[in-house]
RNA sequence: GCCGGGGUGUGGUAGCGGCUAUCCCUGGGGACUGUGGAUCCCUAGACCUGGGUUCAAAUCCCAGCCCCGGCCCCA
């Protein structure tokens, strides 16, 4: 009986896995080089880690569980929570800022459809401690620097939901109120969004206020805004959001200002940021990139600190990510033992074996082990595009030494076992 | 949860009521008892599952599962 793949899972062969591994490793590098340290957290957490966040609503779209001791668990549907818990747990005595990334895996109980699955993989950055301007930039351009490190051009939109807010809190909206209407700019349901403001009572011209206000995007928008009478010049959101505007100007990252992302969720304080893949090969799921400044440390038992992160949908970018498979060299050798028919071919077999021992030091090195002819081991290292084919037969016993075909030109030379590791070092590198 | 399009060897496909299910690729072996890529031969391997219609189903019908895409959602 033939056991399928859970839905919305997926297997990586070696291809698409050294693909992953590839682009892993150079947004590793980048993060480490701006400092940040990895981090880890557990595949399950206690369930209330994430409805407390997000309210009960969110169980039917996670993993959750009882475990045989009665806790209540569920698969990590994200990471910003299990971060700011690690945080709040064993990390507040940490200088400040404490500045992490990670990679995992996560779980959603969801339609899957093109790049959204049900397992899918995160990869993140906070900074713990700040919500600065400078914070802010530095998280905006880092996700930039690790899409740049990986070949993916998209667009920066930044948003700042403190600026929203704080227009509503002067129209006397309430807090709760406020949050529903953040979601619905989330949203986009500019019919629904006024329909709800005239229902609870917003004079009209701060609706139109409003909708002006999200309706904000591109350079100088900003400053246009602001003359507009949209913002007022005092408001620290607008000082704040002046500021990082100019930081990530330094830092020579191309954004559009978009005041309509409100990132429909409750603890985003300040600015707030997506990005989008733009050539449209993503279908319905184009963005890869989702942070801002919040505040959640608070909610699981720690100081309020504030924060300011992102997390890339990982698949996307992988989805995106195009390997040049041609570029790749050549690298393995295949140290090949040439048995003789009905003989005792244990001294071949041990030299190939001591052989291989000596190149695996410094190559990727294979030996047979299907007991194949000559002929069939030779076309097995052309199959997986070896470079060398190291031969070790009775005659090479006799003489003391390895013949040595390189497969890419053909041309094979007996030689010490020395000299073998001098040619293909030199060759390969 | 909803809507549409699909599931034939490892992958890609042909067949769309009737012969032993086509071809390419792939895996293993051989022609070639110490030399890869070419060629040829042998061999392995498939009609998603279950029901129905029919003398006869990969083919038509229904349901489920899975895949692809979209809606909703995306904490």
């Amino acid at each position: 009986m033939r056991i399928e793949r859970a839905r919305g899972t997926r297997d990586f062969l070696p291809r698409e896995m050294r693909k992953r591994r590839i682009m892993e490793a150079r947004m590793r590098e980048i993060a480490e080089r701006w400092g940040y340290e990895e981090i880890s957290t557990p595949t399950f957490e206690l369930a209330e880690l994430f409805t407390l966040k997000s309210g009960d609503a969110i169980l039917k779209e996670m993993y959750e569980f009882e475990d045989k001791g009665g806790r209540h668990l569920a698969l990590r549907p994200e990471l910003t929570a299990p971060v700011i818990r690690m945080y709040v747990n064993e990390l507040k005595m940490a200088s400040k800022p404490t500045k992490v990334y990670y990679i995992g895996n996560c779980f959603r109980y969801e339609e899957p459809q093109k790049a959204r699955y049900r397992e899918f993989w995160q990869f993140g950055a906070e900074i713990i401690g700040s919500d600065s301007p400078e914070a802010q930039a530095e998280i905006i351009a880092l996700a930039h620097a690790i899409l740049q490190s990986v070949g993916i051009t998209a667009e920066v939109h930044v948003g700042h939901v403190g600026l929203l807010r704080e227009r509503l809190r002067a129209a006397k909206v309430e807090e709760e109120r406020i949050n529903t209407v953040m979601r619905l700019i989330d949203k986009g349901e500019r019919e629904e969004l006024i329909h709800f403001m005239n229902e609870i009572g917003v004079e009209h011209h701060v609706v139109d206020e409003l909708l002006r206000l999200i309706d904000v995007q591109g350079e100088d928008a900003l400053q246009a805004a602001q003359a507009d009478n949209l913002i007022a010049s005092a408001s620290p959101a607008f000082k704040e959001l002046e500021m990082l505007l100019e930081l990530l100007t330094y830092y020579n990252v191309a954004y559009t200002l978009n005041l309509g992302i409100a990132r429909g969720l409750d603890y985003y304080t300040g600015m707030v940021f997506e990005i989008y893949e733009v050539d449209g090969s993503l279908g319905a799921q184009n963005q890869i990139c989702g942070g801002g400044s919040y505040r959640l440390a608070a909610l699981f038992g720690g100081d309020d600190v504030p924060s300011t992160g992102f997390a890339f949908g990982f698949d996307r970018l992988a989805e995106i990510f195009r390997l040049d498979e041609h570029a790749m060299p050549r690298g393995d050798v295949v140290v090949v033992p040439v048995r003789e028919r009905d003989q005792d071919n244990r001294e071949v077999v041990k030299e190939a074996i001591q052989v291989a021992s000596t190149l695996r030091e410094f190559v990727r090195t294979q030996v047979d082990v299907m007991n194949r002819s000559l002929s069939a081991q030779l076309s097995y290292a052309n199959a997986i595009r070896a470079s060398f084919a190291v031969l070790v037969g009775k005659n090479e016993l006799k003489e003391g030494k390895v013949t040595v075909r390189d497969l890419t030109t053909g041309m094979q030379e007996r030689m010490s076992l020395e000299d073998c590791v001098g040619r293909i070092r030199a060759t390969l590198r």
